[in-house]
DNA sequence: GCTAACTCGTACATTCATGTTCAAGTTAAT
DNA sequence: ATTAACTTGAACATGAATGTACGAGTTAGC
């Protein structure tokens, strides 16, 4: 990472709070900023985090490396909220878990996913990205294989939709048309029936 | 427009055809890049355009008067489709109606009006946007009403609901990740099961 | 054939963003 | 109290994009 040393590269103490606060600063701004705007420059984030430009570059040597940072942290947090999921037992209350637990990181995973496209390559995401297209893959096929999911639509665009979806709520909810008290609700009440086979009850949820 | 004068406006001969030819393509690589890239440059348009930025400079005084133009034209196609679109009878049927006719529009129609919000300002699209939710809100409304639609979701979500889905569709097909024959079906399907009532069947299609 | 519309590359001015350098003040940790 | 880590604005260099100006060649339409 671009940002200063721990003390395990010097001998000497470790960072100052101050340094840890605004290094988490500047990557909290530089996260919003890039979902907001991918071309969003130094300057703003740096006055986003209430710190100078040149205290930016003490951390992070390049646009690039801040960047790098920040996806390193979002695929970190992504991972941590879904390595907590149970997604075992019935997929339809598999799938109610995953929807409600992590819409909110699927927004910045995504967010960030595509900032970062842009500025590093594609390259660099496309392995991070799939692990969670894996996970929510292999909950579509369980559900598939015992009949409770639709199968006469890929698994692919199955994970696509409910992805897309997720993404979508979030986006709402940062613009205030859509309480985030609702968006779990509406996600899995949505997203449970697109995925009901044909000929079978929608559930009352 | 910003782009030279029909004869309308001087006296003397209408727009010569090369000149009608460059700005259709102008508008075309303009489109195509924007969606792309909402801050792809004018260097840019005009090269995939094949014509100078000079000879662009002199069919679009500015940038903004470019994408402004782009905006009208999208603008009018979308509202070329959706007249011609009969979304009466069986709300259902309707439904599968303009999804299968107008997912490509609605993902240009999208594209281009995020590109246009960041360089014109979200007032500038605020009406025209509008009115491609409200057909599709008094559609939903009205399957509500009939009870084929499910009303334990409020309209605005199922709206986005059904533009989101149509425009990933778009996007995905444009990625090759989805045969364009198959959007329409996987749509209509999709989208007909999310919103069937909890306790009803899923139709068959 | 004529002519005005249309096209063009190069050069230029301006603006903005990135990244670097400087000296010096502040402050966290010992 | 000391000191090294940390912070800072201004100035600067570089590169990229927008928009303008120039003279001149091309061509569509009459």
């Amino acid at each position: 990472m671009g940002a200063s040393t721990s003390t395990g590269q010097r001998t000497q103490r470790a960072q100052r709070a101050d340094a840890r606060r605004n290094v988490e600063a500047i990557l909290d701004a530089a996260t919003r900023g890039l979902r907001r705007d991918p071309n969003v420059s130094i300057a703003d984030i740096a006055a986003e985090a209430g710190v100078g430009r040149i205290t930016l570059y003490g951390h992070f040597k390049t646009r690039a490396d801040l960047v790098e940072a920040v996806l390193a942290r979002t695929i970190g947090h992504a991972h941590a909220v879904f390595d907590g999921l149970d997604l075992s037992g019935d997929p339809v209350e598999a799938l109610a878990t995953l929807v409600t637990s992590s819409w909110r990181v699927i927004e910045q995973h995504r967010g960030v996913l595509g900032a970062a496209a842009r500025e590093l390559g594609h390259e660099r995401i496309r392995d991070v990205h799939d692990d969670i297209l894996t996970r929510v893959g292999h909950l579509v096929e369980r559900g598939q294989a015992e009949g409770v999911f639709r199968d006469d639509l890929p698994g692919s665009w199955l994970v696509t939709v409910i992805l897309t979806l997720m993404h979508t709520a979030a986006q709402d909810v940062d613009a205030g048309r859509l309480a985030a008290a609702d968006a779990g609700l509406y996600l899995v009440r949505t997203l449970v029936a697109a995925l009901t086979p044909p000929g079978s009850i929608v559930p009352v949820r």
